[in-house]
DNA sequence: TTGAAAGCGGTACCAA
DNA sequence: TTGGTACCGCTTTCAA
């Protein structure tokens, strides 16, 4: 049970003692500063790298009151919206010698507080978050907006006032072309399965969905409208509940595009042709909305976009970047266009 | 711009002092040691809560010499495969106050070398990771190894030995799987469309399904064999050369159901008739596979069992609880079922 | 250009 | 049961 002499990491001491100069010099070596000589600098690093030296961010966190760590909240790595904007929002950030802190709270308020908490006890230099659809109460947030440190939410945002920062999709937008699209293919008496109204991005695609078939002069009958936590079984369900009736729909809208995978489905194992006796759109350009058959028309989100305005933001608060005008006073939107992707479902 | 009076979070002294007792004992009185008399440790929490205060984790990390970190590389996580394994993990490690530091490679060697030198820097208490396809040297995860922190490699490994931890799906069986199920559905002409071999899973994919090709009598011909990254794009291409001919494959085995996708729609394009005239069979069990038409036979790997081994590997190492036997003397391997999911594609 | 030393916010040892 | 104090590894003034 030996090998436990090299037990412990090299430290900067190490290699001052090596070298015979003082730590300050060795970490300001390492550090790149302009008034150390090039010779020592490359003694140093040559020393460092012989001594397989690796700087402990920790401590350096600790020293400078900052981690260099962008702290992450997610609903669910699992979908594939977020795990888009993740991957996006990490690869950038990395440029700029970020890390990331990944969680997610899957749905939960009580994890999502919790998880908050722990992100601010590592002292992340700002914040990212889609909340769960039962947040209701920020309060969570307010150490941080407290000792300004940013605040970015993203997609599910605060329904009401915070003072933070706010990227979020055209809802209002997507829900609108929604609606406007199945009058365009002809629809007359359209379905809608809705999120939860506790949501921001239900809200908006509703009320844009309602508008564009006013606009038409199409009748949305309520009893044709569910709002419910966009799940396959909850699908499934009110399927039923909307065909097994003598006049069905013959257009749905969907909120989200596993919903609308659920409904194909339905509508195939029912002999419902879609589109010709079904005209059908979800929410989200789900990459699976592609590869069923018939591919589902979409709304997509941008999320390239949207991944960048949150980036954005976060170097110009951090002071990195200057990408963006900040202005003072908070709760500031962003709002990133959507766009309609026609397949063969309609 | 007031408000930067309370701008800096509060920390033990403050407490220490608006209670007149030493930082030492609110400490103490915070962590609960025994050593402690209730009434103070009631008056210390009381004044923490009061006050807002929020432990500082890495200072307290710092003098620990370890973070309640856990870091984890995998090349992906939007692949659905990885982002429910770190699902399960995070869920199960947050359990027992272990928090997670996720990157993603981007299946780049450089990438992950600089993200786990990264990790290391951040003095994380354990590293998990599925390696890039192109990682053919570990000495990356040495400075872990040296220094006794726990390294649990799962799914994609190391092809040599290394002294770490494994938790791998059993591809061979997986492959074998495949082959036997192909001529138990009377393919006689089987083609394969294989990952690059400079991964264990596709090595053993592979020697698992020409096993089983062999036993059942079946001759795989090598011009229908093709070892590729299995994208889209490489798919499609394969599958005009392969179709592209008088006698064309009965059936297929591919090394992902991205691939298996690829094909289906491929075919479907060519009026081929899936599974009459081909059958067709992936492997992972991506959720995808069971929404396309007719949905693809599969192999699944047992996600959340590979999850549970990992934590289980993790607590285990580093003395939280003792879930499994560590022999002495590491890379020790656990080897995790898969199963054949039968669908209509064959 | 370099060194000495203080300090970031906790924890843990030794004494009292 | 508590307090005093050294220390984790690094950064950063201030002096030399």
């Amino acid at each position: 049970m030996r090998k436990k002499s090299q037990n412990k990491a090299c430290t900067i001491i190490d290699i001052a003692e090596a070298l015979e100069v003082s730590a300050a010099t060795v970490s300001r070596a390492l550090n790149d500063h302009n008034d150390i000589s090039l010779a020592t600098k490359k003694r140093v690093r040559k020393m460092a790298d012989q001594m397989g030296y690796q700087p402990n961010r920790i401590a350096a966190g600790l020293r400078q009151m900052k981690s260099n760590t962008i702290g992450i909240v997610v609903p669910m790595f699992t979908a594939i919206f977020h795990s888009s904007m993740i991957t996006v929002i990490q690869n950038r950030l990395y440029e700029y010698g970020y890390h990331v802190l990944l969680c997610q709270s899957n749905d939960s308020y009580n994890l999502e507080k919790e998880l908050v908490n722990t992100l601010y006890s590592f002292r992340v230099d700002a914040i990212v978050s889609a909340i769960t659809l039962f947040t209701e109460d920020y309060s969570h947030f307010q150490p941080f907006v407290d000792r300004d440190i940013p605040v970015i939410f993203y997609d599910r945002v605060p329904t009401q006032d915070f003072p933070a920062h706010f990227v979020i999709s055209d809802d209002f937008r997507g829900g609108y072309l929604a609606g406007q699209h199945l009058a365009d293919v002809g629809v007359e008496n359209p379905a809608f399965i809705c999120g939860l109204m506790s949501s921001n991005l239900y809200q908006k695609r509703d009320a844009g969905f309602r508008k564009a078939l006013n606009q038409s002069g199409i009748t949305l009958k309520e009893n044709q409208v569910y709002y419910q936590e966009l799940t396959l079984e909850n699908a499934l369900e009110t399927c039923r509940k909307l065909f097994d009736v003598p006049h069905p729909p013959d257009g749905i809208f969907t909120a989200n595009d596993t919903t609308a995978i659920a409904v194909l489905k339905f509508a195939i194992e029912r002999g419902i042709n879609v589109p010709s006796d079904l005209k059908l759109i979800g929410y989200s350009n789900d990459p699976r909305s592609a590869i069923v058959e018939p591919a589902i028309t979409t709304i997509d989100q941008n999320i390239p976009k949207m991944a960048d305005k949150v980036v954005e933001k976060i170097l110009t608060l951090l002071g990195v970047e200057d990408l963006i005008e900040i202005r003072p006073g908070l709760d500031q939107r962003e709002l990133v266009d959507v766009s309609l992707v026609r397949r063969m479902s309609t």
